[in-house]
DNA sequence: TTGACGCATGCCCATATAGGAATATGATGA
DNA sequence: TCATCATATTCCTATATGGGCATGCGTCAA
């Protein structure tokens, strides 16, 4: 077997350094793809290669206007990704457990709100 | 050209599900390579050759101990990716505005205690 | 209708796997 | 020294790129 599909996943598909930084652009808002080309000195088909895997993967999402094409981040893709390293975050943070206890506090104070909120 | 090399960083080197899943049992401490095997349901080689990429990468540390090779966790190369989705947590998360404030407020409370730490 | 513009696809090539099988390397015990 | 255990490395193969280039397709202006 050879490496997994670039789409097989948001892992792989953010793997790309490039598809990396359509994302750092795309947070800034939406985007035509020209934009994107010339941004990243790319050619006009690599970059539309590359929004079709983060579109596959659903990191981004499109919208039609003129003949435009205009992207727009989904970072709610990328949540996984956060998942699962966060929680390794302690291993290099030396503040994380003062973290730790604050969001403890936090929780309390939710729980003794009652449920007022949501 | 190809696809990047999975040693090239971390990004590509924990793309492999069984890469991460091998981080992951390290997580809980030391382990010597059979171990893994057997946890992992790999044939021996790939499980080495696995511990290979992630030791290129920095991801994990070896020892040796009699005929074994203990390994071990370095959760600090995974930081980059955590400082890169970092900041798209708050796309997805409703509570982060809420995170940031008590932040800001460690922070100011560190400000005003004047230099008395590290 | 025609031409130009903005994107998406299809094709070709070099490269880097990931797994399987066989073998090399290192350390340990008799 | 020799057999054995625990790992690492090498060789081989099928597969999935990512970039360069040409082309197809939908939209808009004249």
């Amino acid at each position: 077997m050879a490496r997994a599909a670039t789409t097989a996943d948001t892992f792989n598909a953010v793997a790309e350094p490039r598809r990396r930084q359509i994302l750092d652009l795309l947070a800034g808002g939406e985007r035509p793809v020209n934009d994107l080309v010339h941004l990243l000195g790319l050619a006009q088909p690599q970059v539309s290669k590359h929004l079709r895997v983060l579109r596959e993967v659903g990191a981004v999402q499109v919208r039609g206007d003129g003949r435009q094409r205009l992207y727009r981040l989904n970072g709610h893709a990328l949540k996984p990704i956060h998942d699962w390293v966060k929680n390794y975050e302690r291993t290099w943070s030396e503040r994380f457990d003062r973290l730790d206890a604050v969001l403890d506090e936090l929780k309390q104070e939710e729980d003794d709100d009652g449920g007022g909120h949501e």
